[in-house]
DNA sequence: TGACTTTTGTTCGTATATCGCACAAAGTCA
DNA sequence: TGACTTTGTGCGATATACGAACAAAAGTCA
């Protein structure tokens, strides 16, 4: 790609949109412009085009994303064939398992959950379509980086942030590295309260018939209600059964 | 807004990623130039900025976009703290009606869904956060033009669609604006399949504290399972107990 | 309160990037 | 093969970004 293949304002504009978030949603062109590293001025401009197009709203202070701004990540939900085909599935199997179901695809070091069917919520975050988690902790994330080639899957876990989120996080690459061979093995991912205190989650690959992964389905459930040990006898053999339906409708 | 205060290049690339929907997964650089009535050469730049930037993917043919640009409207889900408050009551009313439940905003002639809690799929429309329905038939999209003073109401409906999705549907101005003023007075709306064959819902405001219209909160089901006439006494209640539970939260 | 400092929003001239056109090259299909 | 469509590129005209400068607003402190 040449030099001028590429349209800076656009790039900038899109880094704006970015910058607000749950602890950000109304900036002031100042704030957007020290988030972004970007010239006030530039970001102004940015900023003031949002609102011209209905994108943003402005009230003379501050700026706040409008629902319209929900379009853009709306074609890709409704480009993508992916979460229409899922998701009856996933209501089916969360009304079966009484627990919460959902889909994800990988994104960088995070998964992006592309349908989600809910019950009761278990954990302090809201999850909804398009929310993203860090791939490392998730039993999602686990699958997906289980299904990558070693070396990929490092890279990786070397761009991610390892914190732990709770005193049972694995945060050591190289004890993520074998937990990712056991996932393999055993065609399944367990989390037993790395993400949140209190959550338990066991995911498995979805898989097309040339056998490559295309997104991960997962069950999570409190803690105090199902031990880890009894996700695997408890919800495997559901997941397991959705993963093959979905394996013959994929193609 | 003088107009070097707008960045045209930005709003062509926002343009060009809304030209990607449910019938277009994947675009060329001459069908996306086509759908947007941009330059070729515009359009390759706006295309090649996505795919140098991680949103798009780019085969050498075609264009497709990347769960990454989910990022881009969930700035908005994120930076907006109604959904979050709104998902756990709409979970619960789901779980008492048996029936889905939804949240949505105003956006031009459509509402935008921004929290759902979905049972059994009864519709053909997969229903997710991000979604879109034509404001004029929809029970939500009633209670929110009913919401808006007259005036605004006729303008909104000048500019739909008003297009018969099933024999039932109400296309008339005049006698949309007249079930309005029923809908102002009952403080509900009900549709009985004016969408879709099959699906009835009924939908009351969510107002904040100081009286003003935030969203709108909605139980659909099938009609084979709930006629039209029951849909009020079965589900009125519990949309009234839930509308009057979250006004207390809102500021 | 008022003087002072800091932050923020806006404007401007200029260097640079982008646009859209026209043409060339590469596919596509019968 | 030839007609047609699609994609890539060079170029002059135009639009945009940058950084600095200024004005306005918001803090800060005695």
């Amino acid at each position: 790609m040449r030099e001028t293949d590429f349209v800076s304002g656009f790039a900038r504009g899109l880094a704006v949109i970015e910058a607000f978030d749950e602890t950000r949603p109304k900036l002031s062109i100042a704030e957007a412009s020290k988030i972004t590293g970007l010239d006030r001025a530039t970001v102004r401009r940015s900023l003031l085009t949002l609102s011209e197009l209905g994108y943003a709203d402005y009230d003379g202070k501050f700026f706040a994303l409008t629902p319209k701004i929900l379009r853009l990540g709306h074609a890709y939900l409704s480009a993508t064939p992916l979460p229409t085909i899922i998701q009856p599935y996933l209501d089916q199997l969360s009304d079966r398992a009484g627990q919460s179901a959902s889909a994800s695809v990988l994104d960088g070091t995070e998964i992006v959950y592309i349908a989600r069917a809910s019950q009761k919520r278990v954990m302090s975050i809201n999850l909804t379509t398009g929310s993203r988690l860090p791939a490392y902790c998730a039993s999602m994330g686990r699958v997906w980086l289980a299904a990558l080639p070693e070396q990929e899957a490092r890279e990786i876990l070397s761009r991610s942030n390892l914190k732990a989120n709770t005193p049972y996080t694995k945060t050591d690459p190289e004890e993520l590295i074998a937990e990712f061979r056991r996932v393999r093995e055993q065609g399944y991912a367990l989390i037993d309260q790395e993400l949140e205190l209190g959550l338990c989650s066991i995911a498995v690959p979805l898989e097309n018939d040339r056998g490559r992964i295309v997104a991960a389905l997962n069950i999570g459930a409190p803690a105090a209600h199902v031990a880890a040990a009894e996700m695997v006898e408890r919800y495997l053999p559901l997941l397991k059964e959705t993963q093959a339906a979905l394996r013959v409708v994929l193609r």
